[in-house]
DNA sequence: TCTATTATGTCGCAACGTGATATAGTCGAG
DNA sequence: CTCGACTATATCACGTTGCGACATAATAGA
């Protein structure tokens, strides 16, 4: 596992539901509805974190530009992406299992 | 819910973990140790990491100080830094969620 | 025609994590 | 009794990042 990959762990909540609205290629305006939806209306991204994100992540080589149709950019998840995001769901799973062992000391 | 609370959430990891490590009072050192054998680890805290982010909590009323026992400084959760934990857990849980439901599409 | 929505992009600010650096007490091995 | 390892706390500067604000423009519907 090489820096690239080290340098994206723990992900920021932003960028987390961005790679996962990438279940299927989507243009920018469509992640952030993708993402509200998964959310139920909490996480609204502003464009400047979604194109910010987006250019950093092709940057380095997170995802693809998939097609230019008209103005609409098509951004896809490429095969790093998905490794990265795989070490953020183990993260994720141990985050859960600690809340699950601890939380009985907080109520 | 008022603002001194909304500006904590979404959590930063190592935020997170300070606060997890707080089930009983413990001095900063001991907040280091307690993360790395919660995580196995894999979260080592920087000295800068924790300090700063201790006395921010502490500005923000979410840990006070315990006590003085020689030269140790102990901190303590209190209602408010378990409230917004509690907010935390909540948000967990949604990633959680969202995980186990869209994991299959990246494996 | 006007307004809402879709769509993309840039800029600067504030916040954050972190390593480096400094300081000092304790405790066990040799 | 000395030396190194570990415990313990604190501050500073640095780079990165998220994100709101702002700008721009096309399209669809009222």
């Amino acid at each position: 596992m090489d820096k690239r990959i080290k340098r994206y762990l723990p992900m920021t909540e932003s960028a987390y539901y961005i790679l996962l609205a990438l279940t299927e290629p989507r243009h920018g305006y469509g992640i952030i509805k993708q993402v509200e939806e998964m959310t139920a209306g909490r996480l609204k991204l502003g464009s400047g974190t979604i194109y910010g994100t987006l250019s950093k992540m092709q940057d380095d080589d997170m995802i693809t530009v998939y097609s230019d149709e008209k103005r609409k950019t098509i951004y896809e998840i490429t095969d790093i992406g998905k490794q990265i995001l795989r070490l953020e769901f183990d993260r994720l799973d141990e985050l859960h299992r600690n809340k699950e062992r601890y939380k009985g000391e907080f109520l």
